[in-house]
DNA sequence: TTTATATAGTTGCTTAAACAACTATATGCC
DNA sequence: GGCATATAGTTGTTTAAGCAACTATATAAA
C-alpha cells in the first residue's frame, strides 16, 4: 500500500470524526429539546439493553467500543438515574447483568424516535447508495483496527 | 425524507463513531510507541498551527470544531508543555495568536508520518474510489448539522 | 458620547475517555 | 488440593467535551 494515499491536507478531517461528533451533539441537543435528561453515552448504553436486556458489563464494553472503566461509570451514573439496576450474576460471581428499569422502557421509543430523525437531518441529500458505501467503509476501517487496538 | 430510511439495527454503527473512535486510539497508540508524548486533541490543534501558524483561538474553534472553553484548555495544555504561546494580538486586544514553540516544530515531521501511517492501516483493503465517496458523505453530514448544532 | 450589542477568551461544573493498578472469582494444570 | 493464569469489574488519576456564566474589548446605533 502506498504510502503517501492521502495528501495531508486531507489527514485532519478524516481522521478526527467531525461527522459523527456533529451527529451526536446534534442528538445531544435534540434530546434536550424533546427534555430527554440523558446523554448519548448513557443512551448508547441503553440502546444496546433495548435491543437485549440482561446484557454484562464486558457485553457492554464489546457492543459500545468503550473499555470497562468507562461502562463501570456508565452504568454508576445510568444506575443513579434510576434507568438500569445491577444484578449480581448466580452462575459466576464475577459478573452483573445490567437490566433496564421501569424508566428506561419508556424512554427507548420517544429517543429512537429522535436517533432516527437526527440520522435523516445528518444525511438529508445524501443518496442512499453513498450512505451504503460509507457504512461498509466505516466498518472496514472498524475491523482493520479493532482486533489489536 | 421518509422518516424510515434507516432500520433500527442499523443506527447504532452510524452515530456513534467507532470507526474514528478506533482511528484516533490508533493514533495515540503510534504516538506512544514512537515516544510522541502528546494527546491527540493536542495533535489536531498543532496540525492546525502547521498548516498556518499564529491562529486565534477562535479560529483554532472554528479549525477543530471544538468550543472556546476546549481550545482554551488544549492551548493551556500546549503552553504547558511549550510546544506553543500565547501572544496577545495588538490590533485587538481581545485576541490571542498561538504560535508554535520550538518543541512543536520537530514534532511536524514525525506525527504526520504517523498520522499516514495510521490512516493506511485504517484503510488497508479499502478502494479508493469508495474513500472518496466515504469522504463526500463524511463532509455532507458535517456540512448538514455544522451550521447550527 | 453613551448605550446596546457582538466578539474573544476564561472559569466552574458535570460527564466521559483512557490508562494503570487493583480486588475478586473462575478455570486449567500439576 | 494448590498454584498459575485468565476474566469481570472497580478505583484513582489525567485529559478532554460541553454547557452556562462570566470578564474584557470592540463595534454599531442613538
Amino acid at each position: 500500500m502506498p504510502n503517501n494515499q492521502f495528501k495531508r491536507g486531507e489527514l485532519y478531517s478524516f481522521i478526527t470524526g467531525k461527522a459523527s461528533t456533529a451527529i451526536g451533539r446534534r442528538l445531544q441537543k435534540n434530546f434536550k429539546e424533546a427534555n430527554v435528561e440523558i446523554t448519548i453515552e448513557q443512551w448508547s448504553v441503553l440502546y444496546h439493553l433495548w435491543k437485549q436486556d440482561g446484557l454484562s458489563q464486558q457485553q457492554l464494553c464489546d457492543a459500545t467500543f468503550r473499555d470497562k472503566p468507562s461502562i463501570t461509570r456508565l452504568v454508576d451514573n445510568l444506575e443513579k438515574l434510576k434507568l438500569v439496576k445491577r444484578v449480581a450474576s448466580k452462575d459466576d460471581r464475577r459478573m452483573n447483568m445490567i437490566f433496564l428499569a421501569p424508566g428506561a422502557v419508556e424512554l427507548q421509543d420517544k429517543t429512537m424516535e429522535l436517533a432516527n430523525q437526527t440520522l435523516n437531518e445528518a444525511l438529508e441529500g445524501v443518496i442512499i447508495e453513498h450512505i451504503e458505501i460509507a457504512k461498509l467503509v466505516l466498518q472496514k476501517v472498524y475491523d482493520n483496527l479493532a482486533g489489536s487496538v
